[in-house]
RNA sequence: GGCCCCUUCGUCUAGUGGUUAGGACGCCAGGUUCUCAUCCUGGUAACACGGGUUCGAUUCCCGUAGGGGUCACCA
C-alpha cells in the first residue's frame, strides 16, 4: 500500500496517522548526522500535521555512557526540536521483547541457538578463507525439540536468532531509493536476543516501531542492508511494516562515512564554538534537501522548513560536511542579530572584560566581522590593553613619514576640539573628522590610516571613528601623541 | 571479497529528450569616502567513461570505472 504523501491533514491514505521517531543510542554525545536524521522526521512528522516521539535505544549496556541520553534531549530542546511523548527506554520493555520472541519461536521465525563465541568465530574464519561471507551455518536450527530443552534445563547460555527462509526475494518502496530488492540467501540469521536476556537493534526496533505506530523511518543509508531483516520481522509477527526512506550519509572530506578525527562531530561543540542553532538547522537540513524545483532560497528558519519539507525532495548521494558554507550561514545569522541578543551570545566568550559597557562597545562593531560567536575574543586586544607596533606601519603607502607626523599632528588638534558627548556615537564622530577632512582638503587616507594604526596598532581593524569610539576621547588622542613620539 | 546504494562546477545543489546546463558557498577582479569586514557588480568552474535507443542525449537503457555503506551476542 503506498500512503498519500500530498495529505495536508496529517493522515495518510487509509486513514493512519503520521508518527516518526528519533531513536538515539545514549553512547555520547549528539552526532551532527544524528541530529540531521532527528530534524528530518521532525520536519517530515510536522509538516504532516503529525507526531514526532523519542525513544532511547539503550538496549548495550556495555556501551551505555550515563547521562548521554538527557544530553542529547537537551540539546535538541535548545535547538527547537521537541518531541510529543516523554521517552520511551528500551532497557525497561525487555519482558516485552522476551514475549514477542517467544511468539517467533512458537511460529519458526526464530530458534534458539546454542553456539559458543568461539566455535562462531572459527566458522567465520573458515568461511573467510573460502571467500565466502560470514554468515551463521543454522546449525542450531536443526535441533530437535528435545535437544533444545536439554540444553535449556542444563541452563546452557543461549542466544535467539532469527530464521530467515531461503531463495526468498525481499522487496519494498524505499521513498527515497524507490525499489529495493535483496535475496534472502544473502542474509545472516541475525541474532534477535542476546545472552544477556536483552534484545539486539533489529528485534527492539521493529516491536517498539509496531508498538508506536510509526508510520515512517527516516534513517541513514547505513541501516539499508538491514531493511530486510527487519521486513523479514514484521512479516513474521505478520505485522505491516512502516514506510522506509534511507537517507544518504554525511561524508568526511575524502568521502568516507563522517567520522571524528576529521573534525568536530558532536552537535555540542558546535554550539560551544558559537555556532548558532538557526544556522545548524538551516544548514544540517538544506545539505541534501532541496524544496521544490526552481527555489533559490538559501536562509531558511525552522517554521519555514516544516511548511515546505518534502521526503521526495532529500537526495540520494553522500555530501561532504563541508564548513565553509555554516560559516558564511553562521555569520549571516549573527549580522540580522539585535544587538542586545547578540552582547549576551557574546559575554560568555569575552569573560576577561569586566566593564559591561565596554563589552557591548566591542560587540557592536565586530558583528559584521563574526563568522561564529567564539571569534568574538580574536584580535581584539589593542581596544582594551596597550598596543605595540612598528612605526613604519603608520605610514600610509601614498605618504611618508614627515607627512604623516604632520597628520598625526593635525588630527590630534582637531581631535581636542571635539567634545566627550562627540564620542557617544560611531556616526558622529564619523561625520565630524570627514567634514574635518574635506573642508581642509586633507587627503582621506593621508589622514585616516595613520589615526586608525595609531589607535589599533594593525594592519587590519574595524574603522577609526569605531576604535575611537570604542576609547573614548582621553584614551584615543593619548594613542595619537603615542604614535607622533614613535615616529620622531 | 559477497550483497546493496550512489555519480552535474572545488563544495552543497537545481534542471531538461533539443537550455548560453541555473543558484549558493569558496575563489578571483572591480566598486562602495583609509585597512579588514560588510554590501553591490562581474568573472572562474561541472553533466565519470563506453556502448546502445533516438533526428537528437547530461537527461532513457545496458555495461565499465570510481566512490560509499554493510556483512557482531553495536546501534
Amino acid at each position: 500500500m503506498k500512503l498519500n504523501m500530498s495529505a495536508n491533514g496529517g493522515s495518510a491514505a487509509g486513514g493512519k496517522k503520521i508518527i516518526t521517531r528519533f531513536a538515539p543510542s545514549p553512547t555520547g554525545y549528539l552526532h551532527v548526522g544524528g541530529l540531521r536524521t532527528a530534524l528530518y522526521n521532525f520536519l517530515f512528522a510536522k509538516n504532516q500535521g503529525g507526531k514526532f516521539l523519542l525513544r532511547i535505544e539503550d538496549t548495550d549496556q556495555a556501551r551505555e555512557v550515563k547521562g548521554s541520553d538527557k544530553q542529547i534531549i537537551d540539546i535538541l530542546n535548545k535547538l527547537g526540536i521537541k518531541f510529543d511523548n516523554s521517552p520511551i527506554y528500551q532497557s525497561k520493555r525487555l519482558k516485552t521483547y522476551q514475549k514477542y520472541a517467544d511468539q517467533l519461536i512458537k511460529n519458526n521465525g526464530a530458534y534458539f541457538c546454542f553456539c559458543t563465541p568461539e566455535r562462531l568465530e572459527e566458522m567465520r574464519e573458515t568461511q573467510k578463507q573460502n571467500k565466502q561471507a560470514p554468515k551463521y551455518d543454522k546449525t542450531c536450527c536443526k535441533l530437535s525439540d528435545q535437544e533444545i530443552k536439554d540444553n535449556l534445563d542444563k541452563k546452557m547460555p543461549f542466544v535467539i536468532r532469527l530464521n530467515v527462509p531461503k531463495d526468498k526475494t525481499i522487496k519494498w518502496d524505499d521513498l527515497i531509493r524507490e525499489e529495493v530488492e535483496f535475496n534472502s540467501n544473502d542474509i545472516d540469521d541475525q541474532v534477535l536476543i542476546k545472552s544477556d536476556g536483552f534484545p539486539t537493534y533489529h528485534l527492539a526496533n521493529v516491536i517498539d516501531d509496531h508498538e508506536m505506530e510509526i508510520s515512517h523511518v527516516l534513517r541513514g543509508e547505513e541501516w539499508l542492508s538491514s531493511t530486510p531483516k527487519h521486513l523479514l520481522l514484521y512479516e513474521a509477527f505478520d505485522w505491516e511494516p512502516p514506510q522506509f526512506a534511507h537517507q544518504s550519509l554525511l561524508l568526511n572530506p575524502d568521502k568516507s562515512k563522517l567520522s571524528k578525527r576529521q573534525g568536530d562531530v558532536s552537535v555540542q561543540d558546535y554550539l560551544d564554538k558559537g555556532y548558532l542553532p538557526e544556522s545548524l538547522i538551516n544548514f544540517l537540513t538544506t545539505i541534501g534537501w532541496t524544496e521544490e524545483s526552481g527555489s533559490e532560497q538559501e536562509v531558511y528558519n525552522l517554521k519555514q522548513l516544516i511548511e515546505k519539507f518534502d521526503i521526495k525532495r532529500l537526495g540520494k548521494s553522500g555530501a561532504i560536511f563541508n564548513l565553509e558554507k555554516l560559516d558564511w550561514l553562521n555569520g549571516w545569522y549573527i549580522r540580522q542579530m539585535k544587538l542586545d541578543d547578540l552582547i549576551k551570545l557574546c559575554q560568555p566568550y569575552l569573560k576577561e572584560i569586566k566593564d559591561k559597557e565596554l563589552i557591548a562597545k566591542i560587540v557592536k562593531i565586530e558583528q559584521e566581522r563574526l563568522k561564529k560567536i567564539a571569534d568574538i575574543s580574536e584580535n581584539i586586544d589593542f581596544l582594551y590593553k596597550d598596543i605595540k607596533y612598528k612605526a613604519e606601519l603608520l605610514i600610509w603607502k601614498k605618504s611618508n613619514r614627515e607627512e604623516t607626523l604632520e597628520n598625526l599632528v593635525k588630527t590630534e588638534d582637531f581631535l581636542m576640539t571635539l567634545t566627550d558627548n562627540d564620542f557617544t556615537q560611531t556616526e558622529t564622530l564619523e561625520k565630524k573628522i570627514i567634514t574635518w577632512i574635506k573642508k581642509n582638503d586633507y587627503g582621506v587616507g593621508d589622514i585616516l590610516w595613520p589615526m586608525r594604526v595609531a589607535l589599533s596598532g594593525e594592519q587590519n581593524s574595524p574603522s577609526p571613528f569605531e576604535i575611537a569610539w570604542v576609547l573614548g576621547k582621553e584614551k584615543t588622542i593619548e594613542r595619537i601623541n603615542q604614535a607622533q613620539k614613535l615616529l620622531k
